[in-house]
DNA sequence: ACCGGAAACT
DNA sequence: AGTTTCCGGT
């Protein structure tokens, strides 16, 4: 599991293809925590592009989940979960509601919105606003 | 489809 | 702590 993990860090390395900043891979707040997070298995597979099973929407941290019961099964082949299905992976989602990391896009079906800012802030409390943003780093922008 | 309580698991 | 599992309710 964790073997699985480095490797994939050393093709996002040798690739050179850097989609988000270190902080979006390991947050430095769960210090010494091995465990992939969900919002942070969903930033993997939306910076990857790869548009199958999630994409972004209209809305800057907007996603919506084309493909839920794909997705649910990628989630569950990461976790060893094979059981995972979208029920299971939206009530995940659903805690992610009061921690402020994620809220629902109300009449759009599938369609939720990361808090970003919730999310520099608890990686980075010294930063009250919006990180620095490089041209690869698109969805990062602040509006 | 979406919500959120409750209990269980790692 | 962050889910996973299950489920009754809207």
């Amino acid at each position: 599991e964790r073997e699985r993990e480095r490797e994939r860090e050393k093709e996002r390395e040798g690739s050179g293809a850097v989609l988000f900043p270190d902080w979006a891979y390991k947050p430095a707040w769960s210090p010494g925590s091995r465990q992939v997070h969900l919002w942070h298995f969903l930033l993997e597979l939306l910076g990857r592009g790869e548009g199958g099973a999630i994409t972004w929407g209209s809305e800057w941290g907007e996603f919506v989940i084309k493909d839920p019961e794909r997705l649910a099964k990628l989630w569950g082949e990461r976790k060893g979960k094979p059981h995972m299905n979208y029920d299971k992976l939206s009530r995940a989602l659903r805690y992610y509601y009061n921690k402020r990391i994620l809220h629902k896009t109300k009449g759009k079906r599938f369609t939720y919105k990361f808090n970003f800012n919730k999310l520099i802030l608890v990686n980075y409390p010294s930063l009250p606003t919006c990180p620095q943003v490089t041209s690869s780093v698109k969805h990062f922008n602040c509006v």
